[in-house]
DNA sequence: ATGCCGGGCGAAGCCCGA
């Protein structure tokens, strides 16, 4: 089964561009974030019509989070834990059912933090330790699970262009990357690392600056799996391609294949 | 180059992203 994130930069802006993903790629299992959508300006039909059903948790203007699944979905997470007033759709977790067995799946748009002496930025490391308490708890299932999406962290130097060029920015921060590396340690597998020695690979390229053809990019997006799934990881990928196309988001899609 | 592009909102510039 093929599972994949992919950071759309608004659902409606994007839809030519996905749809003609989903049929090449074809994938099982979709997470979006930004969508950019409410749940009443959600574009169903064109994404039905290609077989999948939706769990979506949707807000307008900003983020925005969705599910796609071919296999029927049960929503078992609206919003992360813990908010406290806080309304960003960042958040949906879904299962999956997969023949005899299931897949628990999660959409994740976590929080950018700029600027880094701003409120923003403790929003985003307070949001990380909401979602590391999260995982804690449903790693207790010991079930086959996956992380997906718009981390928002760039995990090591190897991750990023220009190291130097990014010190100062919320995604590079230590901090971020402490807390990256806490959620990773409690026992999930980055499952494009894993089936990838090379360095320097991208998930995000800005719109500006000519970042695209001068290869400027950041791996951001990433698809972490519980021990019970990662046992399960054939392969793994990045869509790079997508980038190039035809008014394309700033991400571009990655996924990994299971053997279930 | 903390704003070079692109999207939303809404009808022009401003907010936001990473």
């Amino acid at each position: 089964m093929k599972i994949a994130s992919f950071n759309v930069n608004s659902l409606k802006a994007r839809l030519p561009n996905l749809i003609e993903w989903l049929k090449e790629a074809g994938p099982d299992v979709v997470c979006l974030q930004e969508t950019k959508s409410t749940d009443d300006t959600f574009p169903r039909g064109p994404i039905e019509d290609l077989g999948y059903n939706l769990a979506i948790h949707g807000q307008k203007t900003y983020n925005g989070v969705a599910i796609l699944s071919r296999a029927p979905l049960e929503v078992t997470q609206i919003g992360l834990p813990g908010g406290d007033g806080d309304d960003h759709a960042r958040y949906i977790e879904a299962l999956v059912s997969v023949g005899d067995t299931v897949l628990r799946v999660a959409s994740i748009y976590l929080p950018n933090g700029n600027p880094v002496d701003s409120e923003k930025f403790t929003y985003k490391l307070v949001w990380m330790d909401r979602l590391i308490a999260h995982a804690k708890g449903l790693l207790a299932y010991e079930e086959p699970l996956a992380l997906m999406g718009d981390y928002n962290v760039i995990p090591t130097p190897d991750d990023v262009y220009d190291p130097k060029a990014w010190e100062g920015d919320a995604l590079f921060q230590p901090e971020s990357r402490g807390k990256l590396r806490e959620l990773i340690y409690l026992g999930f597998t980055d499952a494009w690392r894993a089936c990838h020695a090379e360095t320097h690979r991208y998930t995000f390229w800005d719109y500006q600056a000519g970042s695209w053809p001068k290869n400027n990019g950041i791996r951001i997006d990433h698809i972490l799996l519980s021990p019970q799934a990662a046992d399960r990881l054939k392969g793994s990928g990045i869509d790079r391609d997508i980038r190039g196309r035809e008014k394309p988001s700033d991400h571009v899609p990655i996924w990994a294949e299971l053997e279930f």
